[in-house]
DNA sequence: CTGGATCCCAATAGATACTG
DNA sequence: CAGTATCTATTGGGATCCAG
């Protein structure tokens, strides 16, 4: 098992997701729809396939993602967020909702302010299908 | 400037607070009302001491804490949220549901989840106080 | 081809000793 | 008490290699 720092619930967490990686690998999945290692690794930071390999496996290993047989592609492997994954997109949403308000000029990410703030449960909720297709 | 990944909002907040020691002490100064290095240096997960200067020095150079005059101890420094700062408190928040619902063996944990879950705002507007009192 | 594993080197994090 | 300095360990980037 993963070494726990402390009971505290906050680092907890962060044990599992407190690093640059994995909760980008969340938001591919539950916003971007991405669903295979090939989409991960194209995605606009550029992330080591080294890196990505390990965040995959971790996460694997923590329950937070699965890695299924492609229903079309047999050979081919996608993942998916877990019910335990999908309990963290309040947290995206909420990171979301932070980076709009402080990024002084990224009008990309002040798009998102609006949306995010006016309609909180209804962006949580589509990210849950898009997680969950 | 800290360089960016992309034009993302979650990449963009993981860029600020994405490790595992910055979130800790936003919580330390808006949970159990910590001020000062020494306090911080005590706290339950054993960050080392060059760390812990170093994320200081950052999340000040990020505008998420403040660096002030102990009014009661002239020669002594405490360190507060900024209004950025306390803005990074819903993430927290989340956090504490997160872990409450998917720690399996921590009643501390757990303890939070039904303060957090049944009192959400309240919750937030006692760490906002703590965090500018 | 996709999905990784490996290797090398650079950069970052961390433990500990020490200092103003 | 509030940090720096130093040294070591770990992580990360990027190229390349390998298996299905």
């Amino acid at each position: 098992m993963r070494d726990q720092r402390s009971e505290c619930p906050i680092a907890y967490g962060l044990d599992f997701f407190g690093d640059k990686w994995s909760l980008l690998i969340v938001r591919d999945i539950a916003i971007y729809g991405r669903r295979r290692y090939g989409q991960f690794e194209a995605a606009g930071e550029g992330i080591a396939t080294n890196i990505l390999a390990s965040r995959l496996k971790q996460l694997v290993e923590d329950g937070i993602i699965e890695k299924l047989r492609d229903p079309e592609h047999g050979s081919k492997r996608i993942y998916r967020l877990t019910p335990k994954g999908i309990d963290l997109l309040p947290i995206v949403v909420e990171i979301i909702i932070w980076s709009a308000k402080h990024d002084p000029d990224s009008p990309v990410t002040r798009g998102y302010l609006h949306r995010a703030r006016r309609d909180r449960d209804g962006l949580l909720e589509e990210m849950r299908r898009n997680a969950t297709a």
